[in-house]
DNA sequence: ACTAAATAAATTGCGCACAATTTAGTTGTG
DNA sequence: CACAACTAAATTGTGCGCAATTTATTTAGT
C-alpha cells in the first residue's frame, strides 16, 4: 500500500515542521525570555546579559585570554572583542597585551568589576523564584541541555 | 554557630554563580549551538533562522498580521518588520495592509514561499541526527523547555 | 637568519532583539 | 462630530552573534 505508507510520511514530515513540536524554538524562545528576565535585574549594574555571562567567568577566574573567555562562553572574537571594550570603558575589566605572547590580551577585572559580585549575588535567587520551579528539576533541566549542547557542538 | 551559617550561604550563592551550574547559560549557548546547527542548511534555501521560524508559521496558518507573527514567535515588531521586508525582497512573502483596518499588515507566502516548504521537510531530519537523542527524550525536553518559557513569562 | 605556516585579536558587514519613540489609523465617549 | 484614548506598525539607536577578512605576532622548517 504505498499510497497510505506516502501519506503517513508526509504527515510525519509534516508534523515535524509545527512551531510547538520543535525543541529549537522552546530553546530559542526559553532562552530569550530568560535574559528579558534578567535585563531589569542587571540594568541596576548597569550592564547586559552577555556582559553578566563574562563576568561570570571572570569573578570565577580572573586574567583569562579573549579566546579562553570564549572557550569557556562558545563565543568568538567578533562577539567578545567589542563586548569587552564596553566592559572596560564602564571601568569593569581592563584589557591589556601578554608581555609574553604580544598576540594575547588578557582580561582583568577592576576593582569596581570585582565588587560588583556582590551585588550580582542575589539575581540567581530571583530568577529561581520566577522559574517557579523546584531546584532539583532545574538542575536535571540544565544537565538535559547541556548534554545536548555537546552533541550539536560534537 | 552563626559564623558557620554565614559560610554555608555565601558558599551556596557562590555556587549559583558558576557558569556550568546556570540554567539560562545552558539555554543560552544550546540555542546557539543550535542556530549554528541550522544555518548551513538554511543557507541553501536563502534564509536565516529566524526568518526560518517565521516561515514555519506561515507554512502551518497563513495571511497573518505582524502582531499575530509576534505573538506565536514572542518577537515584537522591531524585529520582524525588517525581517518581513528581507523576506519580501526575496520574494517569499507580501506584505499588504488590511482593507478593514489600515494599521494591520498581513503577510501572506508566495508562491516561491509555499514552494520552499518542500525543501525544508528534510530539515528536522537533520537536526535531529545531530541531536544523537531519542525522540522520546526530545519529546520531554521539549514540553520541559516549553513549561519554563510559561513560567517566566507569566 | 629567512620565510612560510600557524595563531590571536581586531575589524567589517549583515541580521537579529528590543526598549523607546513615532506615525498612522481606529474606537469610545459625550 | 469632536477628540481623547487606544491600537498596530514602523522607526531609531544600542548591543549582540558570527562569517569572513585583516593585522600583528609567533613558531617551525630549511
Amino acid at each position: 500500500m504505498p499510497d497510505q505508507l506516502s501519506t503517513d510520511t508526509q504527515a510525519q514530515a509534516d508534523a515535524m515542521l509545527l512551531l510547538d513540536n520543535q525543541l529549537c524554538f522552546a530553546l530559542y524562545s526559553t532562552s530569550l525570555a530568560m535574559t528579558r528576565r534578567y535585563q531589569p535585574l542587571l540594568e541596576a549594574l548597569g550592564i547586559t546579559y552577555p556582559q553578566y555571562l563574562a563576568l561570570l567567568v571572570l569573578w570565577e577566574r580572573d586574567g583569562l585570554s579573549v579566546s579562553a573567555l570564549g572557550e569557556r562562553l562558545f563565543l568568538n572574537s567578533g562577539t567578545l572583542t567589542p563586548l569587552l571594550k564596553r566592559l572596560e570603558t564602564a571601568g569593569l575589566v581592563s584589557r591589556l597585551r601578554a608581555v609574553d605572547d604580544e598576540r594575547r590580551v588578557h582580561i582583568t577585572l577592576t576593582p569596581a568589576g570585582h565588587a560588583l559580585k556582590a551585588q550580582a549575588m542575589n539575581i540567581p535567587g530571583h530568577i529561581l523564584s520566577a522559574s517557579h520551579c523546584a531546584t532539583p528539576e532545574l538542575v536535571s533541566l540544565t544537565r538535559q541541555v547541556q548534554a545536548l549542547r555537546q552533541q550539536l557542538l560534537a
